[in-house]
DNA sequence: CGGTCGATTGACACCTTTCAATACGGGTGG
DNA sequence: CCACCCGTATTGAAAGGTGTCAATCGACCG
């Protein structure tokens, strides 16, 4: 029923390090089975303890803090491949929650044989780690756009963002891809309001850089995006990273 | 000469969690000296692949990233007990800087013997993902302060956070702790410009709230700022985290 | 058909940035 | 010893980006 690790088709995108097969068996092992959930649903919340780790398979998700005041900030998108669970594993209990936002399928992993990553898989222990850096990587790239460009920069640049991610995961076709999110949610995620997110949502659609609806997201030319968000096309790329 | 880990000074502080006899024993190993370095010296760049890790002992600096157009973002201040260079050792290079604010002293460790923590001592490769989790964390708070609150908010979340962490680490006297920054510092930490920066400290100093000036930062009611940063007295404390 | 949710649009207020000028202290060279 | 320069802190005024309020519209659903 469920999937082998050995025919996950998340290992066919270059964006993942390869893995040994003893690497392979042993997440298999680790793998007690899949959960899938409807749009709308929470998978983790702020606070708990969850007794579960999981990887995204297919669909797509929010991380996200909730103020006191009822303000929220999505940390990230959370997109196949993107493993979730780790900050509860290794801190105690999550600092954010995690929510669907379309329909997903997620590996589920059982957290009481987490430790044995450490004990008796160094190789795999080490991919952990690798794993929390590159979040706190893209959070710093996030800090750095929230707090240092324009709204249509941030616009712009969270766009190259995720459709860079949906290339190299083979979610696109041609020229556009998948986007079930609201604008609310963008939004949130950069830090400015629902009604200031959509007048510049309109911007780069009639300037015909970027269009966003009904669930798709096109870009005919990130090229030309990147420059408006002020990103460097060269340095600019998706890091290499270990998938659980 | 070298401060044996045994008796490193920063283990008296409850911020960080305890280690075994062995484990202390490992680090001792792990650890090549110490280096002393000046106000404004660069200690890793953006890019670089240093051989070696530090961990902060004495002083303060910063973390950042430098923007095509000029600009910066500060992604956290460097206490003692920070652990430097975590990203270049699993992600290949580093993706920000840091660079010293105040006179330093760090622990130096070898990079070459990175991979033993993970073949050999387990608990201490756990605590390798406990601390980049835990940055993790902090970043995410970041964002979310910046992304949510005004300017007020920020700066007054800024200095409640830093004196939080001032206090755990046994570096204030009083009310009062050291704090070498340069008002651009804590501008580019927040997203904010320099001259609203400092009219805002200005304002939080008028309403006794906070005062910063010749390097000293001195806040008498601390709850009180917290209200005014839109904190949870409650649920907002420093976690503890491993120390390397 | 009424009700809800998300997207869209216009007007207006205000928070924040930018520009510019001043002040103050420390360091350097005459 | 003083003039000068530089980095940092401070202050005022004006411009502009962004938030808030409010209303409309279309799609979906019971």
């Amino acid at each position: 029923m469920a999937t082998k690790c050995a025919q996950c088709p998340l290992r066919r995108s270059d964006l993942f390090a390869a893995l040994s097969d003893d690497d392979i068996r042993f997440m298999d092992r680790f793998k007690v089975g899949e959960l899938i959930i409807d749009p709308g649903t929470p998978l983790l919340m702020e606070g708990s303890n969850s007794p579960q780790l999981f990887t995204a398979l297919r669909g797509m998700g929010l991380r996200f803090k909730t103020l006191e005041n009822g303000r929220r900030q999505v940390l990230n998108f959370v997109f196949p491949g993107d493993f979730i669970g780790l900050q509860a594993a290794v801190m105690g209990e999550m600092q954010h929650s995690v929510q669907a936002s379309s329909a997903m399928t997620l590996c589920v992993f059982n957290r009481s044989e987490f430790w044995n990553f450490f004990k008796s898989h160094p190789e795999r222990a080490f991919d952990l780690t690798w794993l929390a850096a590159v979040s706190e990587h893209f959070l710093g790239e996030t800090l750095t756009s929230v707090a240092q460009r324009n709204a249509t920069e941030r616009v712009a640049w969270a766009l190259c963002k995720i459709m860079q991610r949906g290339h190299a995961l083979g979610l696109s076709k041609g020229h556009t891809m998948p986007l079930p999110y609201r604008q609310q949610d963008l939004a949130d995620a950069l830090g400015l309001s629902l009604v200031h997110t959509n007048k510049t949502l309109g911007k780069l659609r009639d300037r015909q850089l970027a269009n966003w609806g009904d669930g798709m997201l096109t870009v005919s030319d990130i090229a030309k995006l990147m420059r408006i968000a002020g990103m460097d096309a060269d340095t600019d790329c998706l890091p290499t990273q270990p998938l659980m």
